[in-house]
DNA sequence: CCGTTAATACGACAACTGTTGCATTAAGAT
DNA sequence: ATCTTAATGCAACAGTTGTCGTATTAACGG
């Protein structure tokens, strides 16, 4: 019997990818359009070209269309920047963040504000957060070769401690953007960390560095 | 102290104000109980015992539900504890902060994923962060005469780079909350504050503070 | 090529959402 | 106490949302 075939789809020949692909280019769409609130399951139909039952029937509700919309965003071959320092790698880290956040329209930003419509959709952000955040890892490795951190830096802690205030800012206090915010949150992430503000106590059984 | 009457009611009498009591009641209820999603104008209005055209017409739809209870939120006199450290306070504020989006369940975590889902509630919520991060402004201000801080400390950027870790990690990332980050972010934010990393330039005309 | 059947389209339907006109209740004024 | 009318209750309505049975299309296998 099959061996190892995705659990999916007994039949992805042309059409069923190529109207999966009119769905979510509709979805991403209308996202950006009118938002997480415009997101409704018969304006994506029609948008699609699509019949209604044919969305209903393969995504459920606007949660299944949203976890299949992340699902896709991962499939890119992004990674950080490399500039040469650990706060410039932050700062460009953050100026691609704000950038993303402020664009006129923003697929991130709505997104983000239609993850919270659906736990499905939750859950499939919430694994794109962390494939993103563990991709920045490098950042703090890369930093630690360097002589710039101690070894035993707890990456993500300070990768979140220099973009947090970002998306507080623009997601959750939902204020104009600040020019200055990207390059002042990686200086002071970079400041509290090569003053050991991450150190963690290096896990057991792994007492020298590679 | 409110000597001017709000330029609002005409008739603010007993069974108005009651009614807005009970509807505002059920819209917390709604929430904590079902999530935002829950929140359906049907189910506030059987829950409050009121009849649906009343809420129809009151609050429009609802993002003006959840507009006017952040608006009777900010009714409180809540002011951030003095444990005669910044760290201290910063950790104190953290833990509130924890405390209450990781309650189960979580008035405040359903009120920032609803306010996604209209313009005027997250106006209003703006509204609420503005007033609650101005109270806490004295946190740093105490820290100051203290001889902690330097002066001409921006004391919001301190106090977002300090709780946004917290929201950050319950509200967007939404992973399991963690024991220690209250503490850890406060540190982290007080030991880069004492490092100066939040120091601005004095305005303008006003050279020495209070 | 043809047969099988998964995937989609179609149309009808119930349930839900929001609106409107009118009746009823009670707050504020005389 | 009585009057006025703002606020609420009530019932009927149109539009929308989600579901289901069935017909049609086209992907995969021979």
């Amino acid at each position: 019997m099959t061996p190892s075939v995705p659990p999916a789809r007994r039949r992805p020949g042309g059409r069923t990818s190529r109207i999966r692909a009119q769905v979510l280019d509709a979805v991403r769409a209308e996202l950006a359009e009118h938002g997480y609130d415009g997101l409704t399951m018969d304006a994506v139909a029609a948008r699609a070209g699509v019949h209604r039952t044919t969305v209903y029937r393969r995504w459920r509700d606007v949660g299944g269309l949203l976890a299949d919309v992340f699902e896709a965003a991962s499939d890119d071959d992004w990674q950080p920047r490399d500039t040469g320092s650990l706060q410039g790698d932050l700062a460009a880290l953050n100026d691609e963040i704000q950038a993303a956040l402020t664009a006129q329209p923003s697929v991130t930003a709505a997104l983000i504000a239609a993850s919270f419509r659906s736990e499905e959709a939750a859950r499939a952000q919430r694994r794109l957060w962390e494939d993103r955040y563990a991709r920045c890892e490098i950042v703090v490795s890369r930093a630690i070769r360097r002589g710039e951190l101690p070894p035993h830096t707890d990456a993500r802690r300070l990768l979140i401690a220099a973009t947090a205030p970002l998306y507080h800012q623009l997601v959750l206090l939902r204020t104009p953007p600040d020019p200055h915010l990207p390059d002042h949150a990686a200086k002071t992430a970079a400041l509290a960390a090569s003053a050991g503000a991450f150190a963690k106590p290096p896990s057991s059984g792994d007492t020298s560095g590679a």
